[in-house]
Formats: structure tokens, sequence, C-alpha cells
DNA sequence: ACCATAACTGAACACCCGTTCACCCGCAAC
DNA sequence: GTTGCGGGTGAACGGGTGTTCAGTTATGGT
């Protein structure tokens, strides 16, 4: 049997010039990302990079990175199972926040949550929800909306009686809109980052 | 005076080309891009492009997209201040969550939360946190531990008796471990998307 | 109405790109 | 020990790359 190749350790390398630079090498930089010495070794493993899916080509044969290959974080499983072994590590699925996060990058924007309305939900002062413009929220979904000219945070509900607004946190009543209610967008998840 | 040129509207052309295709186009394809029919007239164009921050040029002259061009979502402002008006949005910044939320890569993972001990600090059973391996925690974080052989998710609280860590629930106590302690990780941010 | 000037055209250039060819190397199985 | 075969070398090729230069066009300010 012929000499073997340690796929991953490549995708490593590869990974660290694409962080590093934001663009995928030239062949003839690849020569030394992979330490190479010849641009036919290049074509060969990108050939095979394109077969694992970590690369794609277009018809005019245009490199681009998959998701497997420029995502930033690695997806294990849940915090009861701890972590895992560095093999299984390497083997975990590769993931962009962006691309989990994200569906329809034009229409969704960012908003910073200021009050405790929602805090039974999970949504604290000073957590970024991400918020998706243009699309008809469904009951029991958070929305940002302006009631009577003041926009806010809430659970949209429609029920027999009309559209209600109801916070996640005791303190605070429902609202049902007595002149206007304009929905901005709904709210398609939470981020929050610690310091 | 001589003509004038509309960069955002370039910049939202290229913005497009390189979500689709995930990599910045050739000269001769931005001629289609931006509607030119010179090659020059694109490095012209580019030449702004860099000075603007929207790309980068190596010493070798190779271009790659700054956060500015390959984010993927615009960051507004607070709720209360509601939703801009489309100049304001077009003019806001636009980042990337994975360069947002993830300072070291290769060293942070994902895990799913599976447990309800920490919802009073807003992490719901099915959220995921991203955890940072490696780094020695300080009072009042939140990591990700192995307390006698089982993971859990906690605040890292250091006394003068020893390590002790906290639940966010007042139905469950805090933990002293008995025989073995693991840190596996620093919880540095949270997310959760909604279906 | 007319400049001044930035935006743009068209073509030419040197160079770098990815592909391909014939050939060599080294390891594992037989 | 020999052989099969995938991994890798080195060189050559045609086409695509970004740059540059001289010249043209269009527009906002005077």
């Amino acid at each position: 049997m012929p000499r073997t190749l340690d796929i991953q350790e490549k995708i490593q390398e590869l990974r660290l010039f694409y962080r590093r630079e934001k663009r995928l090498p030239s062949y003839r930089e690849m020569l030394d990302v992979f330490g190479y010495r010849s641009t036919n070794a290049v074509s060969g493993l990108v050939k095979k990079l394109v077969e694992h899916g970590f690369l794609a080509k277009d018809a005019a044969g245009h490199l681009s990175p998959t998701a497997q290959l420029s995502g930033t974080v690695r997806m294990l499983g849940f915090v009861q199972a701890g972590f895992p072994s560095p093999a299984e590590e390497a083997a975990a699925d590769v993931l962009s926040l962006d691309e989990y996060m994200i569906r329809r990058p034009e229409a969704t924007f960012l908003l910073t949550v200021n009050g405790d309305s929602m805090v039974d939900a999970g949504i604290h002062p000073g957590d970024i929800v991400l918020v998706e413009k243009g699309s008809q929220p469904r009951n029991g979904q958070i929305v940002v909306a302006q009631v009577d000219g003041e926009w806010t945070l809430k659970y949209y509900v429609k029920d027999s009686v009309g559209v209600r607004l109801d916070p996640a946190n005791r303190k605070y009543q429902f609202i049902r809109p007595r002149q206007s209610l304009v929905i901005g967008g709904v709210v398609r998840g939470v981020i929050r980052r610690y310091e």
C-alpha cells in the first residue's frame, strides 16, 4: 500500500491561513502552507478537500471555503457530557455563528435590550437580540413593537379581542395597543457576551 | 465639478457577491458586479474601498474583505430607540457574530445546556454556551466544571474555605467539591435561536 | 455657458494562476 | 524481497490576473 496522508493536519494549516488572511491561498502559497514543492501535489490535495466538503469549486474553477472550513467554533455535545477527547474534538462539526444564527442577513439587525420586561424568557438588560424585519409574527413569538409611540420587546399574542403584547416578568402587565401598533420585527435569536 | 460616485451602492453589490460566492470577485468579474466596462475603473474603485476600510490589500497585492464588508448583520441602537430610517440603517456598523463573540477560535467550543441550574442568569435549557478552554476562571464567572465526576454549569467562587460552585436557581444549593474538581472552561457567551 | 476635475474607456503589458504531463519515491501487503 | 499504488516532484503551457497609460466623458460649481 502507498503512503498515507493526514488530511486533518492539512485542513488545520489551511484554516489557520484563512483565519489570518481571510482568503484562500493560491496554489503557490499552498506550497508553503502544506509543505509541498510541486503545485501538482497541491492540485491533488485540493481535489480531495473538495471531495471531503472543505472547499467548493464553481463552474469556472474558482475555489471558495465551505462552512466546514471557514467555521470558527466546534460544536460539541451537552454540558453533562463534558469535554471529549482531542480525537473527538477534531471530528466535531465546525460551524459559523453567522450561518447558524442568521437566515436573512439583509433583513436582520441587532438591538441592545435595555428593559427587564423579558427576564423570565432569559432576555436580560444588555443582551443583544437578533431581529428580522418584514415577516408576520406568529402567536408566542417575541417581537420588537411600537405600541402607542413607544418601542418595546414583548411576546406577540393575537386572540379574539385583538393583538396583545405580553411581558415575561410578573412585575408588568400585558398591553393592548390603544391607537397604533407597529411590528418592527420578530426576534430570531439572543446573544450575550461576558466581559 | 466632476461626476460623483455612490460608494454605498457599490459596496452593497460587492457584499451580495461575497455572500453568494464566499470569495471576492476578480477585476473582470467586478466589471459585471459594478457595471463597468474597463478594469481601470475597477482598479480606481478598489483603491477607494481600501481607503474606506472595506477591503484590505496585503504586501503582495492580494485583496481580502474586512469585517466591514464580510460582516453579516447591522448593529443598531437600543430597543427603546426602535428602528431607524433606511439612511441610518445603511450607515450602521456591520459586524460579524463570529468576530464579536469569539476571541480564541481554536480554544472555543459550543455546548448545549440541559439543566435549569442557571436560569436566573438567563441561561435556559436548550441554550448554547460558548466555552473557552485553558484560562483560569475569576470569581463570579460561569464555568463548565466536573465536580466529583459530574459535569455542570455553575458560577465559580473561590473563598477562604476553597472553591465553591454556585447555581443561579434557588431550587439548588451550592456545591463544594469533595474529591475532584476539573474546570473545563470559562463561559464567554450565550446564544439562543428561536425556531 | 464654460471650466475643472473626477469617473470612466480601451488597450497593452508583465506576471501569476491552475492544469497537465511524464516520472520518481516509499510504504504496506503479499 | 518484490510489487502495487497513492503521494509527491519538476517543468511547461495557455489563459487569466492586476496594473498602467493615454485619452474621453460627464457633471457640479462658478
